[in-house]
DNA sequence: ATCAGACTCACACAATTGTGTGATGCGGCC
DNA sequence: GGCCGCATCACACAATTGTGTGAGTCTGAT
């Protein structure tokens, strides 16, 4: 049987040389190729077949997110599948929306990534169990809920999340995105209902867990 | 020989299903038993004699900072490697007043955290290279720099920290800690100098770095 | 015994943030 | 053609944050 392509996009090398001394075990497995941000993934992507892209979420340079709405578009094919430490469940909204395959936690178990590796390249969508409880919690919870139960962070906003997480204050924004501080008042405003949070401090804590900044 | 008895202590699973493959593999280590946090790691310390505790900076229920504290205390001998992302300086000298062993950053590779584990084993302190590098030029910046180039963050001040990320106001934290609202200023205002950083904002977002929180 | 660092507090003031409310133009969707 | 979400802006006010400066205890190290 053929075996399955997988390529590795993370950060940090131990996690790679771990994935691979996982993954290696597995003879139905075939690791060919590691990068070390999104951007590297693409231009692998470019120069091999791969039918499984394992993908973090962080990563400096071009994020998950990111990489997998380019990867989408240009090998729509490929299956991918986001790991992950973050267990909220806006971001994972957001992330199937862009295209994401499957959508694993870091502390799932080795064989439970294998497993959804094997089922993300037969097609099956991927979700680590304890998250689509998350989920179906948020849809049941508010009963209006009928698909988007929870607001979409728009561009602009993720924009103004990234600025204030420079230490930038509202006049600052204002001035590089040539809007009025109202208007990233607005957003901010906006942003903490989304987000659920009280203050600029939790917000980014939550960004950095969402893997936006 | 005598194989090093070597205990992870990690949240997430799959980090340590990917070090314990990579470790399984060097036949100087034996891999005595995992831990999804300090406390856990505490646990296993009392009941198994180990030789050296990989340890991960951030995890819940306690974390890196503290287990190493605990876990000099108790048993001295122990050698002790953080394992981290981060690749600020402040937070490493801190590590090493607490009794850590050694630092690796995560996106060493899989010869070079083995290794550290040998050096380590044998009494030897263990840097990521690229972070000596790092210390040296923090030290010959600062002319006036003897040896304690960066301010030492208390203990105090990162009670502080975390009750911020809690996204608490100033009066808050006051209460829960019983002091006034001026200690509490001025404990931000210090952790502002030595985080450098101009605000909550930048503070948190480095504190997650460091894995102070 | 002395000294440095940690922790505490005060007071005053400037700067920023966060909130409440309402409104307009624009593009996409049914 | 109308509705909706997004982005824009205004104005006013309350609440918090950040800064400057000075100072008193207490503890551990030299």
């Amino acid at each position: 049987m053929e075996k399955i392509k997988v390529l590795i996009a993370d950060d940090h090398q131990i996690m790679v040389d771990g994935l691979k001394a996982i993954l290696a075990k597995d003879r139905s497995l075939d690791i060919v190729g590691t990068a070390g941000n999104g951007l590297e993934a693409l231009e692998f992507l470019k120069k091999e077949p791969v039918d499984v892209l394992l993908l973090d979420l962080q990563m400096p340079v071009m994020d998950g997110l990111e990489t997998t709405m380019h990867a989408r578009k240009a090998f729509p094919d490929l299956k991918i599948i986001m790991l992950t430490t973050n267990d909220e469940g806006s971001i994972i909204t957001s992330l199937f929306k862009a295209g994401a395959t499957g959508y694993l936690l870091k502390n799932a178990s080795k064989d439970y990534l294998i497993q959804g590796i094997k089922d993300a390249h037969e097609g099956k969508k991927v979700i680590s169990s304890h998250l689509t409880e998350k989920m179906i919690e948020s849809l049941t919870d508010h009963p209006k809920a009928k698909e988007g139960a929870i607001p979409m962070i728009t561009k602009r906003e993720i924009e103004v999340v990234k600025l204030i997480a420079q230490e930038l204050t509202t006049q600052e924004i204002a001035d590089q995105l040539f809007v009025s501080t109202n208007t990233v008042a607005t957003h901010k405003r906006n942003l903490f209902v989304k987000m659920e949070v009280k203050n600029s401090v939790g917000m980014i804590k939550k960004a950095m867990d969402w893997g936006i900044i």
